[in-house]
DNA sequence: GTTACTGCAAAGCTTTTGCATCCCT
DNA sequence: AGGGATGCAAAAGCTTTGCAGTAAC
């Protein structure tokens, strides 16, 4: 929490919430999901700042947005380098800290400047498999 | 295009200008793009055609729907199994044939029953490089 | 007192859907 | 002729934005 104390940046009590929630959260987030969890403590908390929020984490640097689900923007407060293992069925996502190696040889790279990787795992959860029996 | 000569299939001429722009291209483009490319041959096609086709496509097995950018969907026509280096920049997508060995410990799969794996490369393109200078 | 933040509502985009009409087979 | 496909327009989601009021500093 003590990361988001600088110049120009207020601590409010809808954003200390987000903050809060979003601290240590590996269940990669909608912004609904969010939005209804902060409305629990401070029912005014709009989605307009929800929204702003998630925007200005993201610019800072504090927060990855996922392009994992098609349906809809999800976040991952953790932006230390890891991978995903997603279901296929509940879309649930696990995270992976596996160091893969899987640098690509300098001639496939079609000159582009590497700057990172990130790996998609996808099955089938146990609780998806269970219901499918 | 012989791959769609089955039952219950009518190929109209908004479906067969739909194949023949997909077909080897791969541009992932979106709905849009496609839309766009589509009219300049049959100008009366409408958006609504374009995404029942795309999605006929896709539970067909002949489409892939890519979640890497957040704005909107883009689509591959090329199912066999590859990845994809895009441009952080201009989110230029190029297809990355290379077979990576990327294999989990069974002990880090959470018990899920995996059914494939996706790479994404992030890189900056020698257009966008050359922009920055 | 300043300045940034909030909340509301409207707008912006992408994608989906219902239904009457059309046309491929 | 029959049934799937088309096109329109409306609707549905998710996300963004403008602005006046509010509150953190």
């Amino acid at each position: 929490m003590e990361k988001y104390k600088d110049k120009g940046l207020k601590l409010t009590p809808q954003r200390l919430a987000i903050f809060e929630f979003l601290d240590g959260n590996s269940g990669h987030p909608s912004a609904e999901d969010i939005y209804r969890e902060i409305q629990r403590k401070y029912p005014m908390t709009s989605f307009a700042t929800v929204y702003k929020t998630l925007e200005m984490l993201k610019k800072r640097g504090d927060l990855l947005e996922l392009t994992i689900d098609p349906a809809r923007r999800r976040y991952d407060p953790e932006t230390k380098h890891h991978h995903h293992l997603i279901c296929v069925d509940c879309k649930k996502i696990i995270d992976i800290y596996t160091d893969f190696q899987i640098d690509m040889e300098e001639d496939r790279m079609d000159s582009f400047e590497m700057v990172g990787n990130h790996i998609e795992f996808y099955g089938i959860c146990p609780e998806c498999k269970k219901k499918e029996e």
